[in-house]
RNA sequence: CGGGGCGUAGCGCAGUCCGGUAGCGCGCCAGCUUUGGGAGCUGAAAGUCGUGGGUUCAAAUCCCACCGCCCCGACCA
């Protein structure tokens, strides 16, 4: 391809509204560009990179034996209230009517579809197992779209179903996309950690997210410096800190703390470090009243709580509802002489003299010893983990890390299976359920986070297997005519070769087109030139390389190619 | 939805406080020179100053409302 061809016009600044690098890059390097916010369009050049990402995932699922299939984006409302995922996402998808009024929603992810494809499909564990897969455009509204192709509202995403006859079978399927998907982003060039991750909306019981490790991730995930242990922030756990058990004589003591509701302000105001305060909340757990004690200096994990208390909805209470259960406003709640049920974080369970709201407005206690003092209906670990709590599994240290989500995989179970009747005849001709896996891999988001991990100060730094182009060819100077008939030449020969190879024959000054190179990130730089051809040859440059190689022209061709098969 | 910021030519920005002919750099177009790390000169094109309303002789500038975009938070598969 000649670059006055093809459509690339890069920016010398970055716009305003990009913030992270990758983001940045992707337009100035001309790959994509916006239409509105979490709305973008692929330009030519990013287009070709994202074909190339989608080809390595569907050789790789291919290769697990997942089939494609091609769903709907358009989807009845109906389906949605059939797995009562329609009040769940709710705000999250976007629903429109067709011109019979009839409700609609931009599928924002596939499950209800596939069920409903295994429900009439399958019908004999003789077809068992089945992973179906696609890649397609999903839609999301969401809340706040961010850092380009990070987080948009329309995007590319590969989501893949497994159907199995038991939860064994299903291992076996959940265990050849987990392999799947760690051979994807190698070969995107994309160094990835597997964390542990929390189910959320997804309903299931079991899932792992691959995680591009960057300073710009939206996810924080925690990882042990001893063992593998590695999980994201919303679900990691820490051993319970040992500590010496503490009483004391003295009995709670009311103090009158005017207008002190923080934990900043009743520290500051008591001169207590803020471990020595029991931060007091009041959440509605399925509407119902409880009240959650973590250590003054942590904050609680709603997703461990609701976890641990089964799944239930949890909401913040409101400030009348804090009123009618503790007796005061909000910012003097304690556990003394609380009658909800009240849950605590296992750092508590060790007892220790601290300051507690009073119940009583503008009132702290203290010297309360929760033991002696209130009633904690259970203990749980709560709190979300930071840098240096102990490892649950070896009990070393955990690190605070940030993470990209680029893939994630789930062991669903039942739970769509069955209330889409998704089962199969077993051999003895009893009707049986198939047990469910779901498998998402951001296409889009992909690409950008190889970026993310992949550019310096002069650009993107593309992998040669997801590059737009693998050969950048350059004349310096298109006055001379040498140089562009034999660039010319090496054009022709490397396409024949099925190399992708875009030629920069811009009537532009060699400072331009160096820059540009290095911008746009093409992993292998040929440059022929007046100077290069008076020896007979042509320059090679890697963009991960500093130093470049001067090639006779009559080995050129060979060397670009030994370079793309991964020899030099 | 809460907090903050921004909206002036394709991109980056000045001008807004203190009302008075809409500017700069890059890019784009034409010509000449130049040709190994974002060239020089000459000339040209390009702007509903986010939108609507108001105040005023006069509004990019002051007032009101709205829209869009970005960041932080809440939320999230």
């Amino acid at each position: 391809m000649r670059w006055t061809q093809t459509l690339i016009s890069t920016l010398r600044d970055a716009p305003q509204d990009a913030e992270i690098p990758s983001h940045k890059l992707m337009i100035r390097a001309s790959l994509i560009m916006k239409l509105g916010g979490g709305l973008y369009t692929f330009l030519p050049l990013g287009l070709k990179a994202l074909r190339k990402v989608e080809r390595i995932v569907r050789e790789e699922m291919d290769r697990a034996g997942a089939l494609e299939v091609l769903m709907p984006a358009l989807q009845p409302r109906e389906i949605w209230d059939q797995s009562g995922r329609y009040e769940v996402l709710r705000d999250g998808m976007f629903k429109i009517r067709d011109r019979q009024d009839r409700e609609m929603v931009l599928g924002p992810t596939h499950e209800e579809v596939i069920t409903d494809l295994a429900a009439r499909q399958i019908n004999s564990y003789r077809q068992l197992p089945k992973t179906f897969y696609q890649i397609q455009t999903k839609f999301r509204d969401e809340i706040r779209p961010r850092f380009g192709l990070m987080r948009a509202k329309e995007f590319s995403m590969k989501d893949a179903y497994s159907f199995d006859v038991s939860w064994e079978a299903a291992d076996a399927s959940y265990q050849a996309m987990y392999d799947a998907y760690v051979r994807i982003f190698a070969r995107c060039g994309l160094a990835t950690k597997v964390v542990e991750a929390d189910t959320g909306a997804m309903g299931g019981n079991f899932s792992h997210e691959f995680m591009v490790l960057a300073d710009a991730g939206e996810d924080g995930l925690a990882e042990c410096e001893g063992c593998t242990y590695a999980a994201n922030l919303e679900r990691a756990e820490r051993a319970t800190p040992a500590r010496d058990p503490e009483t004391t004589p003295q009995h709670p003591e009311a103090v009158v703390t005017p207008g002190k509701k923080t934990i900043e302000e009743v520290s500051a105001f008591l001169k207590l470090t803020p471990d020595r305060l029991i931060k007091t909340l009041i959440y509605l757990a399925n509407g119902k009243p409880i009240a959650v004690l973590v250590p003054g200096d942590r904050d609680l994990n709603e997703h461990k709580l609701a976890r641990a208390l089964g799944g239930v909805t949890l909401q913040m209470a409101d400030d009348q509802t804090i009123a009618k259960v503790t007796g005061a406003p909000v910012g003097f709640s304690g556990p003394v002489g609380l009658k909800i049920p009240v849950y605590a974080d296992l750092d508590l369970k060790t007892p220790r003299v601290a300051a507690v709201g009073a119940n009583v407005a503008d009132t702290h206690l203290r010297n309360v010893l929760l033991n002696r003092d209130a009633s904690v209906t259970e203990f749980y670990d709560l709190v979300i983990v930071r840098e240096g709590d102990a490892c649950p599994r070896c009990g070393k240290r955990l690190r605070e890390k940030r993470g990209i989500e680029v893939g994630h995989v789930f062991k669903l179970g039942t739970k769509y299976s069955k209330t889409f009747d998704a089962g199969y005849l077993d051999a003895d001709g009893n009707r049986q359920i198939s047990v469910m896996g779901c498998y998402g891999i951001g296409v889009t988001r992909t690409l950008q986070a190889i970026i993310e991990q992949s550019h310096d100060a002069n650009g993107i730094i593309w992998p040669l297997s997801v590059a737009p182009y693998q050969v950048c060819l350059v004349v310096p100077n298109t006055q001379h005519a040498e140089s562009v008939r034999v660039a010319e030449d090496f054009l022709k020969t490397l396409e024949a070769q099925g190399v992708d190879v875009l030629f920069d024959d811009r009537d532009e000054r060699p400072g331009v087109k160096f820059k540009d190179a290095d911008l746009l990130g093409i992993p292998i730089r040929v440059v022929v030139s007046e100077r290069s051809l008076a020896d007979g040859k042509v320059e090679i440059k890697l963009r991960t390389e500093a130093d470049k190689k001067m090639i006779p022209l009559a080995d050129a061709v060979a060397f670009v190619e030994s370079i793309i098969r991964g020899e030099k």
